[in-house]
DNA sequence: GGTGCCGGGCT
DNA sequence: AGCCCGGCACC
C-alpha cells in the first residue's frame, strides 16, 4: 500500500474511471458483513474489472519495462485509489460498526481484492485485443508485473520444477496447489475463468486465500477458512468467521486434457497458444487454466532480460532447444549449459536461433578448455542459421549432414592453429565448437 | 584434394 | 575417458 501512495495522483488513467467504480464496489464490499451480500458486491467488482483493463489496454502504449511499471502501478493505485477516496462514503454506511482497526483491515483487504481482480483479464484480453506478438507478450509481463505489488516476489510464484521440463506439456494442475504464494497469479488464474473457456475440461476448484502477502492455496473449503481463521483472523470472533469467506476466492481450474502436441493449429497464433507454448518450453503444465500461467512464466525467466526481449508465440520449437543444448557437448561429455531461456533475438527469428545464442555463446565459457574467442567466432556463433533444430535423435542418427557454408575449426583457425580447434575436431570427431 | 566426421583402436 | 587415425562421404 506503501507504495501506492505517490502513484494515488498519477492513477486517473483511461481505466481509472471503471476502477474508481470498483473501488467503490469494494469498498462497500468491505463494509459489507453479509456473506451473500459480499460475494454479490464481489460479482459487481469482477465485472467492472473486466471492463477496466481492457480499456487500459487499449490506451496505454506498450513500451518496455517502463512501460510496464507505469502501466502495472496504476492498476494497483487506482484501486487503492479509489478505495481510500471511498473511506468516508462507506464509513457513513450506517451499518459500519467495526473497529477502526478492523475497518482499516477492510479497506486493505478491498484494495487487494480490488487490485488483484481488476489486473486479471490483463492476462487474456491481450490476446485477444493484440493479436502481435509483442503484445501479448508485453501484457503479461505488464499485469505479472502489477502482481508483485501486492506479492512476494516475481519469480517465486510457482514452485514447478524448471529442471523438469519436458518437451511435451505435461497437465499437471496440481502443481498450482503446490506453490507456497501465488499470489495474484491465482486471480490470473480467476481472469482466465472469465475469458478463456476451453473446450473440454473438467472442472477442478482451489480456494486461494486474499489476505495481504499470503495467497495461499488450498484445494477445500474447510481447509481455506481453518487458514485464514488461524493464520490471519485470529481465534475466535464470530466477526472473523463470517468474513473468511471474503477473504479467499474460490478458483475453478479446468484442466483440459493434455493434448499430444499443443500445435498452433488450434488456436490461431498470437492467443493463448503462444503462452502455451513457451511456457511448454519451460516444462509447463498444460491446462486452459495454466495457460493463463504460462503468459506469465515467461516472464518469470524473462524479467532478468534486457528490454522486450522475450518469449514468443513461434517458440514451437523451444523444447527442442532444450534438447540440443543438452545434446550439444555430449560428445565430450561437458557439462550441460544451464539454460535460463535467454530468448535474444526471440521474438525475431523465432526459437531456433536462440540455442545458438545461449548454447553456442556459452560454449566456450562451458567447456573446460578455456581459449580465446574469436571476434569471427562470436558473429558465427551469433548468426550461425539453424535451419533444423537439433533434437534428441540428432544424436542417435548417425547420417552424415551436408557440409554447407558451416564452419569448423579448421576452417575458422586453420591448420596451423590446431591447437586452438575444439577437442572434437582435433580428434576428428563432430565438431561440437560449430555444430551445425 | 580438402574437409567433416564415423568407426574403431590404443593408452 | 582421452587420444589418435583409417576410411568414407561430401564439397
Amino acid at each position: 500500500m506503501a507504495a501506492m501512495g505517490p502513484e494515488n495522483g498519477a492513477g486517473s488513467g483511461p481505466g481509472g474511471t471503471a476502477a474508481h467504480r470498483a473501488g467503490r464496489q469494494g469498498g462497500a464490499s468491505a463494509a459489507t458483513h453479509s456473506n451473500g451480500e459480499l460475494r454479490g458486491q464481489q460479482t459487481l467488482v469482477q465485472t467492472h474489472s473486466c471492463v477496466q483493463p481492457d480499456k487500459a489496454l487499449g490506451h496505454h502504449p506498450r513500451t518496455k519495462a517502463a512501460g510496464w511499471g507505469s502501466f502495472a502501478a496504476p492498476l494497483q493505485s487506482v484501486g487503492a485509489a479509489a478505495h481510500l477516496s471511498n473511506v468516508p462514503t462507506r464509513a457513513e454506511a450506517p451499518y459500519s460498526f467495526r473497529s477502526a482497526e478492523s475497518v482499516e483491515m477492510d479497506e486493505i483487504m478491498a484494495a487487494m481484492v480490488l487490485t488483484s481482480l481488476s489486473c486479471s483479464p490483463v492476462v487474456q484480453s491481450p490476446p485477444q485485443t493484440e493479436p502481435g506478438p509483442a503484445g501479448s507478450c508485453s501484457s503479461v509481463d505488464m499485469e505479472s508485473g502489477g502482481g508483485e505489488l501486492s506479492d512476494s516476489g516475481s519469480s517465486g510464484y510457482w514452485s514447478w520444477d524448471h529442471g523438469s521440463v519436458s518437451p511435451a506439456p505435461s497437465p499437471s494442475v496440481t502443481e498450482v496447489d503446490s506453490s507456497p504464494d501465488e499470489g495474484l497469479h491465482m486471480e490470473l488464474e480467476q481472469g482466465g475463468e472469465l475469458t478463456a473457456k476451453k473446450p473440454k475440461s473438467s472442472l477442478r476448484c482451489v480456494y486461494r486465500c486474499l489476505w495481504p502477502s499470503c495467497g495461499k492455496v488450498l484445494t477445500s473449503s474447510v481447509g481455506i477458512k481453518r487458514h485464514i481463521r488461524v493464520m490471519h483472523l485470529g481465534t475466535g470472533s464470530d466477526q472473523s468467521q463470517r468474513e473468511e469467506d471474503f477473504y479467499y476466492t474460490k478458483i475453478c481450474c479446468e484442466t483440459m486434457e493434455a493434448a499430444p502436441a499443443p500445435g498452433p493449429a488450434q488456436q490461431t497464433p498470437g492467443q493463448a497458444p503462444p503462452g502455451l507454448l513457451s511456457w511448454a518450453s519451460c516444462g509447463s503444465p498444460s491446462g486452459s487454466e495454466l495457460q493463463v500461467h504460462v503468459a506469465h512464466r515467461p516472464r518469470s525467466n524473462s524479467s532478468s532480460l534486457p528490454g522486450p526481449s522475450r518469449p514468443c508465440p513461434l517458440s514451437q520449437s523451444a523444447p527442442s532447444s532444450f534438447w540440443q543444448i543438452h545434446t550439444e557437448h555430449l560428445y565430450q561429455a561437458c557439462s550441460p549449459v544451464q539454460v535460463s531461456v535467454a530468448p535474444k533475438n526471440v521474438c525475431n527469428q523465432g526459437w531456433t536461433p536462440t540455442p545458438s545464442a545461449s548454447g553456442h555463446s556459452n560454449t566456450p565459457m562451458v567447456k573446460p578448455r578455456c581459449r580465446s574467442v574469436s571476434v569471427g567466432e562470436q558473429w558465427l556463433q551469433q548468426n550461425r542459421l539453424q535451419p533444423m533444430s537439433a533434437s534428441p535423435s540428432r544424436t542417435h542418427c548417425s547420417f552424415r549432414k551436408g557440409r554447407g557454408e558451416a564452419k569448423k575449426c579448421r576452417k575458422v583457425y586453420g591448420v596451423e592453429r590446431k591447437d586452438q580447434w575444439c577437442t572434437a575436431c582435433r580428434w576428428k570427431k563432430a565438431c561440437q565448437r560449430f555444430p551445425d
